[in-house]
DNA sequence: CTACTAGTGGGACTATCGTTCAGATACTCT
DNA sequence: AGAGTATCTGAACGATAGTCCCACTAGTAG
């Protein structure tokens, strides 16, 4: 009983996961706004219908695309983090360079995010899941000072932002300078 | 001959900015995705094919918008810091207040505001309007070192867009520690 | 007065949307 | 093997989208 559940699960819960994938590489080329029911389902290599089996509504399969971009985004970070202390470079570089990645190879994945981001700021049912990427920079450094903290968290995702709005990708090396200030005590 | 050019061009022009007004009003009640000839017409109170004798397309629209709002914002923050210098506020009371209000009063206009920054992300030709937002706060605050004032423009999106995503807005006086402190020289 | 043009307005066409539904399929348990 | 259920899928429906078309108005030039 307990197999034959878990079993089934598994099969959708692929199926499903499948179509989150799909939905966000829609994201990441054409925006929210391409997102549809036949553009997912054809990006995903399965029927219409399908999409509308796994997801109640389109608005369902925004928020779980969200909540698994939050999550994915999240193993990735961290990843990232233990391989760069694993070589022994500070703060600084770390976070430098994963701006630096967040805006040129992975510029489209960034600007998915902060879709899904702005998102949650009109729907307060996925701001939960938004918040998780506040969570992900929470770990990257520490924080005795509660402000000087805030301060890091906006700027990371003011960088971020601003250097999709600019027409080449800022480089890890000019980027280093911006957040070694930003990590600077005062 | 002069005269009746601009007499009808006044006249154009009115219908077109009530409609970019309406379909801003339409972007901060629904957002981007709620913008159709439509929705657009009915908040502006013209027939349907107005908006499309007056744009080309939607995108035209959407464009003319989010120049239109940056020009708008513009202008009132600068009467905005003119009013708080005029009664001899510092720098960092005044941007606390600029965030606060940004994220109470005027959050639809702000939600609008980025919605329309991140569409420029996708759309390079909208990206010199987009901008026109870091040249306000550039503005803002006397600005000797480079670096500085690098963190303070990402330091301040960073703040207003996961102000976005609170579930209640912070006040000036929450905000203002953390604007002294993105203020402060290290 | 007549011709002309920018602007206005209603209606309709076509494409595509989200969603529904009934039937087919695959898997599990007895 | 057969029943039962989760999963899958093709076809279709109604709603709504963008856009086009044509008639109409107002105001100017000749």
């Amino acid at each position: 009983m307990r197999r034959q559940v878990d079993g089934r699960k598994v099969r959708g819960e692929k199926r499903r996961t499948e179509i989150i994938e799909a939905t966000l590489r829609v994201i990441e080329r054409d925006g929210v706004a391409g997102v549809t029911h036949r553009t997912v389902a054809k990006e995903a290599g399965v029927p219409t219908t399908s999409t509308t089996y796994h997801f109640a509504s389109l608005d369902d399969l925004l928020i779980a695309t969200l909540i698994d971009c939050a999550r994915d985004m999240a193993t990735e970070v961290y990843w990232m983090i233990d391989r760069a202390r694993s070589r022994g470079s500070r703060g600084a570089e770390e976070v430098a360079g994963l701006l630096a990645e967040a805006l040129g190879p992975r510029r489209g994945r960034t600007m998915a995010e902060y879709e899904l981001y702005l998102l949650a700021a009109r729907r307060p049912e996925l701001r939960p899941a938004a918040r998780r990427w506040l969570d992900v920079l929470t770990s990257m450094v520490r924080h005795d000072d509660e402000v000087a903290f805030r301060v890091f968290l906006a700027g990371i995702d003011g960088l971020l932002i601003q250097g999709l709005i600019d027409d080449e990708p800022p480089t890890a090396e000019e980027l280093r300078p911006v957040v070694d200030y930003l990590l600077k005590p005062r």
